[in-house]
RNA sequence: GGGCGGUUAGCUCAGCGGUAGAGCACUUGCUCGACACGCAAGGGGUCACUGGUUCAAUCCCAGUACCGCCCACCA
């Protein structure tokens, strides 16, 4: 016998441990089976599981159970990200509290420092994983530091730069001087604050007290001015195009140019050009041919350069900046400050404020990569659901700048690339392969960089099936079916797995984008641990159980909306669980756990033959739901069925007529028997473990048989019936109807009534008799008979062309019951007026659809049957 | 600055051209032998605003307001 409550804590670790053991997430290459594969977005490995992932991670696990139980050779694959950066920022704080560096520490030591760390917390998030009830292929587990996935990312770095897809080239980058490494332009934030802008004064050269004002956010680097820009229709400057101003401290000259980036409006309208310290002027520099004069070295200090005043050697910016301020004050250079908003860059991970630094760098040709990736989602080889995040795909790939892949870090794949004592650049999977390419006497030295975390992750969709090598998996499993990720990640990952794909395989990666939203607090903040607003999922799974959490994060998950989690909806999908458990013990102790042999097609009693039915129509709506993404709809779809269906009235029908015995008893409890097992295999995807639980409890036939190998149904057109439907939702409407009835007038819960029927048809006849029992016990009846006449001060109701009577005239009060009636009479008036507006219109009865009109008139019709029915009650009460 | 979403019951959210839905919360009544993490019956909404299209608009179109996000720029 089951416990009365369940708990979740007591089979959980279990049920894992089995399923995990036995090799059910297995893939199996040599199967005949159709494949259906989803690529894991692989977690850092330094991360823990987050609500994020939890979500993720459930839609990707009920799409892969559902898939698997509809006989599909599932591969989920899975695996971990090196996250080079966040690693870096990890050891690099432990090495800061150790009082040390790892540039002190040294490559080869700090490497193994990131191993052991990779090992102590790699599978943090893998056993959080666990504990989420996912089944991924674990036996696959990749990492993309792995020896095969470093192979790829060899052979996919070689072969771009051999189709010259990847060069080195020296450009302005995004430099993070703490970190002493450039970063991509997608990781850093723009961030707001308040800041200042000075407009200082450039003596103009062969002038007395003549000057030109710029304004700048950044003073410290007009140590590398190179011009002064102004725009050539702007009146107030023209006369100076070409002549030079004597750049303050370091008393350089540079030239006043005429350039349209210079907007008139902003500042003082003429702006200080710093080619190797600003973006936008390094494309003003490009256009004019102007010297590009670096003044900070990496990290971001003044370099010790002959052209910079001596006390400013070796400050880091910002002393320089305050230093310099210092003395264009005591020159009185400096017209104004204001204060101002504005955003500066920052490192994404190290929240440090981003120096433009020049430098020479590898980067991928992305610009180009880029088209065949935009047009693989224009002709729908890929689509994203919902399909608006297309939207930002194409902003992103359409409008691609060159990736810079190459970083100053040490954990990570090296870039596959040696030099000889020129410079010379030779690629090559290995070291001996370039030293055939520079000859056997040349001396080489490997490139110290690593590369881009994305650029492995960009691979994952193959790298981990085996590419490069041509393995079964590779031929079976790509492209692969569905990703599920955030929309966070679409530039970062998707649009690169698109681009390497395009150009690698040829082909895509993935058919099915699946975007899942943002999950928020309550009040709808994005949850972050500085906010203290965070919600662990396996502080949720302790307190709820997994399958609670899964539930809930489904029936959440609608397509283009943030989630917003409140504790109370795990509250009420826990309680679900406990229902299902409850519902399974009531079948428990109605011996009702079996069904062998039984068809529930030749089902002859009007109860069983519905809920079959209505079995079948749950499951295509969760079928349909299923496979359009629409998770949430699955969920309501089960739970509405489990619950309001089957528990709140097959399970309540079920209660009279297991009381007696003989073959309507037995059909009853074969075909509840038969009902909870499809729920569970329903439920299975959703909440696997109380369902896995129940059956195992229940319905195991073997070691072998466990709903996760369970097979997904499918009934034929012979399982509906309509007419057994209609039936049974006539006996809902009675039995709904008296209850209502009694509430409203307040008939004691206890006490049972007689039922009167008068003008029933045969069919209602026929179902009064076929039903008596359920409708007495359900609505509390001692008896429904049939009869002519209304006894005085009776509760009147109408169901279609019956009317119900209910004389209980001793024990309501009978101006209460005028008011009931008046009320529906009057709602009945309200109803047939609105009807009669519309039906009055000619414009309505020329133009709608015959049948929309026809349902109008049928509606009146029934209002007004019902009305005067309900009239005469009234006269009758009046009369007595 | 460009773009994309959102605005529906007290709260969290579905729905989407033909009479407004769920869960939670709320009210009332129930220890009806599965379940109080429960059962039953209720109350509660000019579906943000303004126009337009239509016989018919919460739903389609345009605009307004507020909220959120993405991208770009900021001397």
């Amino acid at each position: 016998m089951l416990d009365k409550t369940f708990d979740p804590k007591a089979i959980e670790e279990k049920h894992y441990q089995e399923w995990e053991k036995s090799g059910v997430f297995a893939c199996d290459p040599s199967s005949d089976k159709e494949p259906y594969t989803i690529m894991m977005p692989p977690p850092n490995v330094t991360g823990s599981l987050h609500i994020g992932h939890a979500l993720n991670h459930t839609l990707q696990d009920i799409l892969i159970r559902y898939n698997r139980m509809k006989g599909k050779d599932a591969l989920w694959q899975p695996g971990t990200d090196h996250a080079s950066i966040a690693v870096h920022m990890v050891l690099e704080k432990k090495l800061h509290e150790e009082g040390t560096d790892r540039f002190q520490v040294g490559r080869e030591k700090f490497l193994e420092k990131a191993w052991e760390w990779k090992e102590y917390s790699g599978n943090t998030i893998t056993s959080q994983l666990r504990r989420l009830g996912t089944t991924p292929d674990w036996e696959r587990e990749a990492f993309t530091m792995d020896e095969g996935l470093s192979k790829a990312v060899l052979a996919a770095f070689v072969k771009l730069y051999n189709a010259n897809m990847i060069y080195r080239a020296e450009r302005l980058v995004n430099w993070d001087p703490e970190r002493q490494t450039v970063i991509s332009d997608l990781e850093v934030i723009q961030k707001e604050q308040k800041g200042k802008m000075w407009h200082i004064k450039y003596p103009v050269e062969g002038e007395t007290e003549q000057f030109i004002t710029v304004a700048t956010t950044r003073p410290e680097t007009m140590l590398g001015d190179t011009a002064v820009a102004v725009h050539p229709d702007d009146e107030r400057y023209k006369h100076m195009i070409g002549k030079s101003v004597i750049l303050p401290i370091t008393e350089r000259l540079i030239p006043i140019i005429a350039d349209e980036y210079s907007d008139p409006e902003k500042g003082s309208g003429a702006v200080k050009i710093t080619p190797a310290h600003d973006f936008n002027d390094f494309e003003v520099g490009q256009r004019h041919d102007l010297q590009m004069i670096s003044i900070m070295d990496e990290k971001a200090c003044i370099v010790s350069e002959e052209f910079i005043p001596e006390q400013y050697h070796g400050l880091d910016r910002n002393k320089a900046r305050n230093k310099i301020l210092e003395e264009l004050e005591s020159h009185d250079l400096i017209e104004d400050v204001e204060t101002i908003k504005n955003t500066i860059p920052v490192g994404e991970r190290s929240g440090v404020v981003i120096e433009p630094f020049m430098t020479k760098q590898w980067f991928v040709d992305t610009p180009t990569l880029a088209k065949p990736a935009a047009q693989a989602v224009r002709d729908g080889k890929t689509r994203f659901i919902p399909q608006q995040y297309e939207n930002m795909y194409f902003a992103w790939v359409d409008n691609q700048l060159p990736w810079c892949i190459s970083r100053q870090l040490w954990w990570g794949h090296q870039i596959p690339a040696w030099y000889d004592r020129d410079g010379k650049v030779y690629v090559a999977e290995t070291e001996e392969e370039a030293q055939k390419q520079a000859g056997k006497n040349v001396e080489l030295t490997r490139d110290d960089d690593v590369l881009d975390t994305w650029f492995s992750s960009a691979l994952w969709p193959f790298s981990t099936i085996g590419w490069p090598e041509k393995t079964p998996e590779l031929d079976r499993y790509f492209p692969g079916d569905t990703l599920v990720t955030g929309f966070d990640i679409i530039t970062f990952w998707v649009s690169r797995m698109m681009m390497f794909s395009m150009f690698l395989m040829d082909d895509v990666p993935f058919k099915d984008v699946y975007v899942h939203a943002l999950v928020r607090d309550e009040k709808g903040h994005k949850m972050s641990k500085s906010k203290g607003n965070v919600m662990d999922p396996i502080d949720l799974i302790e307190k709820y159980g997994t399958d609670a959490v899964r539930f809930t994060l489904c029936a959440m998950a609608a397509q283009g909306r943030d989630i917003r989690l409140a504790e109370d909806r795990l509250q009420g999908y826990r309680n679900f669980a406990t229902k299902l458990w409850n519902a399974s013990r009531y079948c428990e102790m109605n011996d009702a756990l079996s069904h062998e042999g039984f068809d529930p097609t030749s089902a002859k009693f009007a109860p069983n033959q519905w809920i079959i039915h209505e079995v079948k129509a749950a499951t295509e709506e969760i079928d349909k739901a299923i496979e359009g993404y629409r998770f949430n709809e699955a969920a309501n779809a089960v739970y509405q069925f489990v619950w309001g269906t089957f528990c709140d009235w097959y399970l309540e029908i079920s209660k009279p007529l297991l009381a007696q015995d003989g073959e309507a008893a037995d059909e009853v409890r074969k075909t509840t028997s038969w009902a909870l097992s499809q729920i569970l295999i329903l439920l299975n995807p959703f909440m696997p473990y109380i369902t896995e639980e129940l059956y195992a409890g229940f319905y195991k036939d073997g070691a072998d048989d466990r709903l996760i190998t369970g097979q997904w149904p499918e009934y034929g057109a012979e399982y509906s019936n309509d007419a057994a439907k209609s039936e049974m939702e006539w006996v809902q409407t009675i039995v709904g109807e008296i209850r209502s009835v009694r509430a409203d007038m307040n008939v004691p819960a206890g006490a049972k009534i007689a039922l009167l029927v008068k003008g029933a048809s045969d069919q209602t006849q026929a179902r009064i008799n076929a039903h008596k029992k359920v409708i007495c016990k359900m609505a509390r009846l001692s008896d429904i008979s049939l009869t002519d006449d209304i006894p005085s001060g009776a509760v009147q109701t109408i169901v279609e062309e019956a009317t119900l009577i209910l004389p209980i005239a001793d024990i309501i009060d009978l101006d209460e019951e005028r008011k009931r009636l008046a009320k529906v009479i009057g709602k009945l008036d309200q109803d047939i007026q609105k009807i009669d507006a519309k039906l009055g219109n000619e414009k309505f009865v020329q133009n709608a659809p015959q049948e929309v009109i026809d349902e109008q008139k049928s509606r009146k019709a029934d209002a007004l049957a019902k009305r005067s029915k309900l009239e005469q009650a009234v006269k009758q009460l009046q009369s007595t």
